[in-house]
DNA sequence: CTGGGGCTTCCACTGGGTGGAAGAAACGGC
DNA sequence: GCCGTTTCTTCCACCCAGTGGAAGCCCCAG
C-alpha cells in the first residue's frame, strides 16, 4: 500500500487478519471504535476493511450495530479439525516422560471412549490401538468423563443393563454412581482389572467450563496397582494443563 | 496493490479472501497451486499471501504439503452465532405464510426439547415461549428428533419413567418405539393432546447428514386434528429446505 | 539421466492503500 | 428541546507495498 501509512512494513494482510483477531470470547461483539483500538489501526482503515470483510460475510453487522464473526469465517471454521489432539499431545509426551508409563487421550462418543492418541514405551500392558472404543463404565478414562457428564446422561447410562467384561467389572448402579461420586470428589478414577484382567489404569477428565472434552489416563500392570496413587497427581497436572490450554484455545487473550 | 496486476481492481481484502474461501468441504486439503486455480490468481502470489497466513495461524500447511484451515479460523468460527435460527426464518414465515397456522423451530438440548423460535398469528393454541423447553416424548416437534437420535439415546430415554402431563401421553416404551419407528417411515411426528389437552401439533425433523439438527413444527387446536394430514407436506417440504440451506452454509459450492 | 509438476525466489513496474481531517448521525445529560 | 460527546462516514493528496512473469529449485517417476 502506501499513503501516510504511520506504519510502513505492516501488509494489508496482517490488518486484515488484525482485524478479525480484535475478535475473542471476551469481545465477540465489537464496534468499529473498539475494533480501531484492539487492532492498532486507524478507524478510516478499518472501516473501509471492515466494510468489505463485511461484504463477504466474513463479519457481519448485528442490529445493536456491533459487528460480530461472520458466516464465512463459521463454515470454514468446521473445515479446520479440532485441536484438541494436537493441543494434548506435549502434555502426554510430558506425562509418559515423567512417568514412564503408557498414556492415552480419551473422548466420549455417544455411551462409549474412545482413545484418539496415546504415548506408549515397551511395558507390556495391553494398549487400546488409535480409535478404538470401550464402554465407559469399565474404563478410568469413561469413569472419569462420565462423572462429569449432566445428570441425565449418567441416570440413564446406569438405568440399563452394563457390559461385565471381567468379574471386576462394577454394574451394579448404586455402586458405581458411589464410585462416580468418588471420582468428582478425588478428580480422578481408578479401574482395577474391571476391563481387562492383569491391569490397572486411572483417568483424569479434561474439564473445560464444566464440560468433560476428554479425559487422560495411564495403565499399568495389576501388580502394580499401588503405584496408581503416585501418578495421581501428573495425571491431574496433564488433565489440567491439557484444560487450560484449550480453553485458551477456544477464547484466546 | 500495483504491479503487473493482470486484474486491477481487486483489492487485498478480497485476495486474502478468496484464498480462504477456496476451502470448503469438498475441498479441506488443498495444494498452494489449487488455492492458485481455485481463486483465480497468479501463483507467487497465492504463495506470498498464503505463507502470511500460515504465520497468523489462519491457515495450516498439514504434514502432506497441503494446506488446511489453521486454528485462527477455528477459534473464530466458534464466535460466530450458528447460523441455524437464521437460517430456518425465512422458511418458518413462508410456512406460517402458506398455512396461516403458528409454526415453530425447536433443537434438542439434553433429553429435552427446546423451542427456539416460531412465528405466530391470532390463532388461540398455546406458544410455547422462545427458549421454552419441554420433554421430547409428549411432543412432535420431540418425537420427530428423538426418532432420528442414534438408537443409544433413544433406548436410554425410553428406559426411565417418563413424564405423563396429560392422560393422552404415550409413556409405554414399546407403543412409544412403535410411534417412532412410524415417524422414521412418514417422515413427520403427530401429537394429539400429549402435552396440552386442546390442541395438537405435527413435527417434521431437518436432517443434515443424517442427523436430526432441528425439527420444524405446527400447532393446531384438538377439533381441527383432521388438518394436520394437510400439513404435513408443506411442513415436510419446510424442513427439508432448512436440512439443504444449512447443508449449503455448512459445505459451500 | 531426463522430464515434469509443484514450490520458491527475484524484481521492475505501478495503481490500490493509507490515515488525518472534516462532516454527518446517533446518543445522552440536563 | 438544546447542546456537547461519541461514533460513524466520506474525502483525498501522497506514495510504497503488492503484483505476476520468469527463472531456479527440489523431488519423484519413468
Amino acid at each position: 500500500m502506501s499513503g501516510g501509512a504511520r506504519d510502513p512494513g505492516r501488509s494489508v494482510t496482517s490488518r486484515v487478519l488484525a482485524i478479525l483477531g480484535a475478535f475473542d470470547a471476551a469481545h465477540p461483539r465489537l464496534t468499529l471504535t473498539e475494533i480501531a483500538g484492539r487492532s492498532g489501526m486507524a478507524l478510516s482503515t478499518v472501516h473501509r476493511l471492515v466494510a468489505e470483510l463485511e461484504s463477504w460475510r466474513a463479519v457481519r453487522r448485528g442490529d445493536d450495530g456491533r459487528y460480530r464473526v461472520g458466516r464465512l469465517i463459521w463454515e470454514l471454521g468446521r473445515l479446520a479439525p479440532d485441536p484438541l489432539q494436537e493441543i494434548a499431545r506435549p502434555w502426554l509426551q510430558d506425562l509418559f516422560a515423567g512417568t514412564g508409563e503408557n498414556v492415552h487421550l480419551a473422548v466420549r462418543d455417544g455411551i462409549e471412549v474412545r482413545y484418539v492418541d496415546s504415548v506408549y514405551g515397551t511395558r507390556d500392558v495391553p494398549i487400546v490401538p488409535r480409535g478404538g472404543r470401550l464402554p465407559m463404565h469399565p474404563t478410568a478414562a469413561g469413569k472419569a468423563l462420565l462423572a462429569h457428564e449432566p445428570a441425565w446422561f449418567v441416570t440413564s447410562y446406569l438405568s440399563r443393563p452394563l457390559e461385565r467384561p471381567t468379574p471386576h467389572t462394577i454394574v451394579e448402579p448404586g455402586r458405581l454412581a458411589r464410585d462416580l461420586a468418588q471420582v468428582r470428589l478425588r478428580g480422578y478414577a481408578t479401574a482395577h482389572e474391571e476391563m481387562t484382567l492383569g491391569s490397572c489404569s486411572a483417568g483424569a477428565p479434561v474439564l473445560v467450563d464444566g464440560r468433560p472434552v476428554a479425559a487422560v489416563g495411564v495403565v499399568l500392570p495389576s501388580r502394580r496397582v499401588r503405584e496408581l496413587r503416585r501418578l495421581a497427581d501428573p495425571l491431574l497436572a496433564a488433565a489440567d494443563g491439557i484444560a487450560a490450554a484449550y480453553r485458551a484455545a477456544v477464547a484466546p487473550p
